[in-house]
DNA sequence: CGCAGACTTGAAAATACTCAATAAATGTGG
DNA sequence: CCACATTTATTGAGTATTTTCAAGTCTGCG
């Protein structure tokens, strides 16, 4: 439950209760092979969990095989939370890495959020982070060419995964292969392979055994318009100060 | 503060309780011309509104000039609930017709939730409905090509509007012109007219005189592979009855 | 009528895709 | 440790899709 704590912690304080409420819960460590599907999403997810090591995606599959990816979920990302809201899934859940997890019933974060409904707030800011993140896969998907689109995606997973855990690496191992980029990008494999050699050959990122580093992250940063404030929100919330003063 | 109470109602029961609080806000009913900025993306949005009547978009502008719109919004759209979680927004939001909304103070909104905390699962709802969208969105440009993309946008606004209000009629008249469909679909205006010309010919849509009208329905949700399933939540929230039992 | 704005159409260029062949890395069994 | 099979990545050539630029056309309107 601590990487739940965290994330939530990033929108706004939390009251003492609310961390002894949350700590209380009894989350099931599960593990997951890479290639597993944690959700389908033909079907009503009971869970929420959080990632604790290892990445997946949400996916969607189309009728002609296609695929898109739709967000890449890192440690520290808490998943399903729409199940608080009785919201079916439209996409699946798959494991790219062996994945650990921490996983809760539904209905025992719904007591959660009946103890303590103030908490649903902090929720509700998770959701809007979801979101931003999305918004900016449709600007990438639909304004930006392949170079860009590789290069933004990588500076995005790169400050994510800085944000979750200060001292992590920059570089992008085996995770992320050519297929899975390109079901990211709206691109083929092929044309992502020539966008990531292009890219190698101009020094932004050094590719080694088929391992991607981002080699210098400004100069990427500006080849490719990237500005990650939609990754850092700047007001957080006041909750607990409001239920002071606006319930009297 | 119809529009809002309609909208939180798709997604489960409200209390006569919170009915009445919700009416009692005081939202300001205020105009705005086509082309209107109603929020500029580096302001702090004070407020939540709801749009009344005309259609308004989000959208991203880039350095160069580039304009990626990220959704349509439509008479019965709440908008800015992010306000309530102080995040910043990282778009604009611009009248697309002349445009009346309801406009009320975030604190205002805030207060609400203090008094009715159950509502938040509600506005949570409310923002899985609009990232069920976004997701959609996100598929349409990164697997799908020109034709289909229109098409499939022109259904989705199609049951959109028809949601809201039973009897709206299944034409899209001037408000999007090829500029807007061009950077809503991440498309060049010249291909849109193009793809519209070619669907024109197939007979599975209607042009008159530049205002577009759906001629064959199922025709054109099986030339694109449309779905609406994720603008139909299925499992409607239960809130009051969890209220009662996990209280206890 | 004549103008302004939006739409359409054509031709050339850029971008991305497919298919097929090669190369590199990984894994397996001897 | 090496041969071999398997998977993944790269490269090349041809094709399809989409963009750009530029020139027309239509529409609404004073």
């Amino acid at each position: 439950m601590q990487a739940l704590i965290d994330r939530l912690k990033r929108f706004g304080p939390l009251s003492r209760d609310q961390i002894t409420a949350m700590e209380a819960m009894n989350p099931r460590r599960r593990t997951h092979e890479r290639g597993a599907v944690l959700r389908r999403s033909d079907e009503a997810s009971g869970h929420v969990f959080c990632l604790v090591e290892g990445w997946a995606i949400r996916c969607r599959l189309l009728p002609d095989g296609q695929r898109q990816i739709l967000a890449i979920l890192i440690p520290g990302d808490v998943c399903d939370l729409q199940a608080l809201v009785g919201a079916d899934q439209d996409h699946h859940i798959i494991a790219l890495t062996d994945l650990t997890v921490n996983e809760c019933p539904a209905s025992e974060f719904e007591a959660l959020l009946v103890k303590q409904p103030d908490l649903a707030r902090l929720f509700l800011a998770a959701k809007v982070e979801d979101e931003a993140l999305l918004r900016e896969h449709v600007v990438r998907l639909g304004r930006r060419k392949a170079r860009e689109r590789v290069l933004h995606l990588l500076l995005e997973i790169c400050e994510r995964q800085r944000l979750a855990d200060t001292d992590a690496p920059r570089r992008l191992a085996y995770t992320l292969n050519r297929e899975t980029l390109a079901d990211l990008l709206g691109l083929s494999p092929v044309h992502v392979s020539r966008s990531l050699a292009a890219l190698n050959r101009a020094g932004v990122i050094a590719i080694d055994r088929g391992c991607i580093e981002l080699a210098d992250i400004d100069q990427a940063a500006s080849q490719c318009g990237y500005d990650g404030a939609y990754l850092r929100p700047r007001a957080p919330l006041q909750s607990p100060q409001l239920q002071n003063t606006a319930q009297a």
